[in-house]
DNA sequence: GACTTGTTTGATAATCATTCCTAACTACTC
DNA sequence: GAGTAGTTAGGAATGATTATCAAACAAGTC
């Protein structure tokens, strides 16, 4: 996907960013992104058409991407490994904001047509269902 | 929650691992977290019992317990950031093994049933959902 | 179109989480 | 209780990400 330099513009703008050549580039190569690439993957995409820019600007800008609602994270974590003692069945509801981690158990989720919308040989025996919001606390300070 | 030394020796060995004293501590430690304790705060929970555990031993056994099956990894995620630059709504089905993430659309969640159960102030305004499985690839090496 | 101000960039150093390495130790077998 | 394979402690190494800072730039003002 290309966009006029009018029409990137307008979005960053919209967005409260001011429209640099950079940012241009590095968010046509996320939305044309096949699948969910990593900043380094983005770094060789962009540096095609910019030789000169350097990474920090790749996860500068995918930061400000994120933070300006403009892209998503993909599976937001905690920048640490979390492990999970509860051996119980239950599910998780992660807060997209502090990384909190809920555990909540209950049956919202309908299996069968889940595993008919899933693509073919998706394993699915033990699913992990984990939802994104924002927990109460993070909720009151928006 | 403490095991007795016989317990904890058959746990082990049902997972095929050897019944070492600090892994006994250690996996006390993280079942006994209030929440999910990071790496580094378990590190300091066994310290206090074995003063002179190294970091590396809990990395290990941390990644040991979880090939095992014996704890899961909360958010299991690439080790790299992704962003997501598909702006429509939809899911991710993600595998656990190999950390691929595909797309998912479809009205597969009770929102309503999991607003319910939803413990009160959290924002669900904008829920993401994330299923967890082995994708086809991964499934079929087993 | 030049001027000004606050922002962004590129290059590199710094930081943080995690893994690797190796010699010394343990659990378990016989 | 000696042998052996697997495990540990400790520190060095790695890899991802962030901070720093001087120079370049965007965009509003005249």
């Amino acid at each position: 996907m290309h966009l006029s330099h009018e029409q990137f513009r307008e979005l960053a703008w919209k967005h409260g960013m001011a429209a640099t050549h950079q940012r241009k580039i590095i968010f046509e190569a996320v939305v044309a992104a096949p699948g969910h690439y990593s900043p380094e993957q983005i770094y060789a995409v962009v540096k095609r058409r910019i030789p000169s820019v350097s990474l920090a600007t790749i996860y500068n800008n995918l930061r400000l991407f994120v933070e300006k609602g403009v892209l998503r994270e993909v599976t937001p974590h905690a920048s640490t490994l979390r492990v999970d003692g509860n051996l119980e069945s239950h599910h998780h509801l992660v807060c997209t904001r502090c990384k909190s981690v809920q555990d909540i158990t209950g049956d919202f989720v309908d299996f069968k047509r889940l595993a008919r919308q899933a693509p073919g040989g998706f394993d699915l025996t033990h699913p992990l269902i984990e939802v994104f919001g924002l927990c109460p606390r993070c909720s009151a300070k928006t």
